[in-house]
DNA sequence: AATGAATGAGTCTTCATTCAT
DNA sequence: AATGAATGAAGACTCATTCAT
């Protein structure tokens, strides 16, 4: 019963931010952002209303951290180690390093969708996308130069937004949609 | 003195159904349904809040009929005079008219995105997007069978998430997403 | 096709005004004065909203036009020759007229009853209450005092309440109860 | 700086449910439950519009809840030991008791007189009503059996009919109804 | 006499946020 | 760190009433 360290303090509020945090974005992803409200949250993370402003200054502030944290683990992938001379299994480790955390973080993929056609809440994370984005165009340009492609912007931008339709659809019809298939297809096509 | 004709009290309606939905549809798809008051459709459009409900039963209603409204021109591109033997010009007039569509129709393109993920609302509409889903996908199919195609079902999923990956890139980035090329592109697949 | 004659136009006044009252009538009796709108009613009456205010200026007056009329009626039963000398008969007349009344104008007593508890609508008709009530008291009084009765101002209160509290039972469960029992003891009571 | 204990939440929620029915009862006794708002009841009660809504989840709950509560204190006087042989002094009891209750909670009577007209309103709570009511008519009925009264069920009827006359009578006019000597009238009849 | 589109005040209800403990 | 009672602004929706025709 001594009192506790800080350590242990740091350790509680970093397991309570990680609970606040998964319990939001599993009801944010299945029922909306609007439609959940912070009771909900906190009935479902078994804390009280008060706690999670202890936490979180705000609901939106709540929604950042969690794009924010589902953007890290994005960028994991996302390594070339020559910019000038990038290899085709580099490309080959991020497609499919993104869809396996697709196949894994599918409410956090949800969530992702859901947002980014809410205008007034995606303008919080139109930077940090636009920051992914630009780089992510960067590189496959770049690769599609190398190979000598026509258009090598175009078709970036035609993988990119295949990318992106692959995503909604398995997120939207995981049972059938056959995801491992069109992997290939798209590797195919680099 | 005598009271309007029932030929007037109709164009009444039909022009205030279309102003209302009209204005709905731009706010719907700019801030998301729902962070868009009735209120705010009501200053939008010039009348009272009240107005809204003598032609919608509800927010929930006008939003259905406008999904609807905008899927009936959908379905116009989508014609297969024999259901067997599919031909390539009908399939790169939907593709065509689609694309043309989403060029002309950004806003209703735009809502139509942020329904398909935001769950809750989506179930009202689940059953229609599901049915023209199916049928654009049982035209691919067959079209590919024909073709010879090695895997008819991958491709045709393939291409219709294509589709939609290219509809949310055009949309947030109008300016710069090259949607001709990537179109070509397409057809280029077929 | 000439135009109509004022008679005419009178009649018709008549009529609208009888069908409205009617129509009104029968659904604030069942769906209650609140709970009922000009909207429910118009159409129950198959006329447009806007006619109805050419008939009264608002909904409470067309509910003090209602409740007015019945107790006109009601007012028909209470013939009293002599005020002095209030025969057996009379009383009977009444007290039978009563409940003829009460079996035949389910609607109206509904109404009534309801209102009576409504206070704020029943200010409107306060006075108009009291009125009758008071003459029915008075003539319920010199009447037992005639027979002698020991406490004549007590039994006329208590035969008013058992009027009200029969009306109200028989209006709650016409089908069971037994209303011309009960008249019977109410009669050997006087 | 602790949160409180659970005991004094729940002090906080008891007195607070009081608070909130209590002025509820007294505003819809008065004026009427449709033309109570919430806004009223809170602004009487001296607390926030919203308040309302941790303890009751709607105004019908709330008016649910009062109702049952009276009716647990009716029931209390309504005690027959053996139900094949009725006392006359557990009726006289049970008479005395409703009188006494009708003289003490005035409000809760107009209320509930108030209700029993409302149809749409009434529907909640038919079912309560209809059990005590059906219980109190056997007992009368077994009582008057015993009597060896020539027609049971019409005296039972009666007798609860004159209850509720007497009630309404005595509700709109305390001041000068008679109602104890009234009481004495029914005592004989029995 | 008659229509029904239009208004806007008012209703119930929800919910992010605050705060005393 | 933790609780949940309390607030009040805002939302969807209703409806008596008005008014141009």
């Amino acid at each position: 019963m001594s009192p506790r360290t800080e350590e242990q303090f740091e350790e509680i509020r970093n397991e309570k931010t990680k609970l606040i945090m998964n319990t939001a974005l599993q009801l944010f992803a299945n029922n909306g952002f609007d439609t959940t409200s912070i009771s909900q949250i906190a009935k479902s993370a078994n804390i009280s209303k008060g706690l999670m402003y202890n936490y979180f200054s705000s609901k939106e502030e709540l929604l950042e951290k969690i794009m924010m944290s589902g953007m890290k683990e994005f960028m994991h992938f996302l390594q070339v180690k020559d910019n000038e001379n990038i290899k085709r299994e580099e490309l080959l480790l991020f497609i499919n390093g993104n869809m396996t955390a697709l196949k894994q973080n599918v409410d956090y993929y949800k969530l992702y969708f859901s947002l980014a056609f809410q205008p007034k809440v995606s303008q919080i994370l139109h930077g940090s996308f636009m920051e992914i984005f630009e780089k992510v165009i960067e590189i496959f340009v770049k690769y599609f130069i190398q190979k000598g492609e026509r258009k090598p912007y175009v078709k970036a931008r035609f993988i990119l937004a295949l990318f992106d339709g692959i995503g909604i659809h398995y997120i939207n019809d995981i049972e059938n949609f056959p995801i491992d298939d069109v992997n290939e297809m798209i590797i195919e096509m680099i």
